[in-house]
DNA sequence: GTCTATATTGAGATAGAC
DNA sequence: GTCTATCTCAATATAGAC
């Protein structure tokens, strides 16, 4: 902490300058599924890649305005504060979950296939917005101690009632074991979901569908090698 | 044994003043199995408290002096920074859990035993230090901005190696099974053990034992209710 | 809608008296 | 070994010109 560098601020020249097509713009048309359309949701892409790289606390207003090809003070023209743009990254981001899972509770499969899909649709969802699962998996700490926490606790509550569910349907139908507690199981399930995409490295060769069957199958079925339920023994 | 450390001057205020039976040596004795020693320990013990509720970030060096019972500039007469008390916790933290792991791997256990041995073993560790495991689950992304981050990495190494070595192990001599990647099953253990005591609600009911025993079931003979191995059908 | 310039606050860290 | 007092820097946010 320190660390005095000898930053010169913001050299006004390498901006290049129209704002719609800047470095930051075009770097999400290559990388990203979904392109930011305006300058709105522009700085807002750009905020999750930060806040996802470096931690909210630490990327500064500064940083994300020099991003984006504009200066600081310009943002407070979209957004009254930081944690504005947080707020509008997870609330975007858990409905985009939500709306998935109503989908896989729509196909109305036996316990087993809906845990699958929801395994699937969650690592879908990951790796569609992988800035915004970073940031919810990591930052929890800083957004209790921001106001805005309880709106995404709500749209948070949908998520996990539809995963607990699911998961005591199976213990009472029968096809789960009912002498682990459901919660235990979730939680572990749940972070085993969403941590999966930590440290960005997917896995070289595990496709989402790939990985979205070994951690079902793991959770179901056991790491122990023995003739399984489902199917064929181990390769 | 917290009983008479030296007396302290200073009455500004609302503290009462002999630092050996401040309100923060007290909650110690309480709470934790390791008793803070002298005023070093007691510093980083509080700090480790203060970061893992609140997060390093937002815990000031001010919050933590306050705590102590001293002022702020007397930290320094001990640490020359606030990234040195991080630093000392998570050695400390690391140092313990490869010295437990290096017992397990003494037994000599089959794979299977082994890796339920080291579950447990990295439970125990969680509960009785609940704040060094928290912050480094949560402050990996601060810790890697700090330049200290490099002395944590080494010790993390050796924990590393040993969760993984006992997997490939147990592929290996197959009591495990090869169709899923060693990696893969790793990170998914991994998170579910270090991260399970999250959110401090040690899972009404389930002793650390328990919960060793559950993680370990459910990894190695699933959820699905069906006859297991190792003995009687679910309840 | 963006910029220039700056107010304001808060943090880590230091110097030196006691 | 602790306190008092303060330095320095960085960050969020604002005001108002263009």
């Amino acid at each position: 902490m320190a660390g005095g560098l000898p930053l010169t601020r913001h050299a006004a020249g390498n901006r290049s300058s129209r704002p719609g097509t800047t470095q930051a713009a075009s770097r999400w048309k290559a990388l990203r599924m979904t392109e930011p359309r305006g300058r709105r949701e522009l700085i807002v892409a750009t905020a999750a890649q930060m806040f996802a790289r470096k931690g909210i606390r630490s990327t500064t207003v500064r940083e994300i305005a020099d991003a984006v090809g504009v200066l600081s003070g310009s943002l407070y023209h979209y957004f009254s504060s930081k944690d504005e743009i947080v707020l509008e990254i997870l609330t975007g981001f858990l409905d985009v979950i939500a709306a998935r899972y109503r989908d896989v509770l729509a196909r109305e499969q036996d316990a087993a296939q809906t845990l699958r899909a929801i395994v699937l649709a969650s690592l879908q969802v990951a790796r569609e917005r992988p800035d915004a699962t970073a940031i919810y998996q990591n930052e929890l700490r800083y957004l209790r101690e921001t106001p805005l926490y309880k709106e995404v606790q709500v749209a948070a509550g949908e998520v996990q009632r539809t995963w607990l569910g699911v998961i005591e349907r199976g213990v009472a139908d029968g096809s789960f074991r009912s002498d682990i507690s459901p919660r235990v199981f979730h939680r572990l399930i749940r972070d085993a979901v969403w941590l999966s995409g930590r440290g960005q490295h997917p896995d070289a060769g595990y496709s989402t569908e790939r990985l979205a069957d070994a951690i079902t199958s793991i959770f179901l079925d056991g790491f122990s090698a023995r003739p399984r339920a489902g199917g064929a023994a181990p390769a």
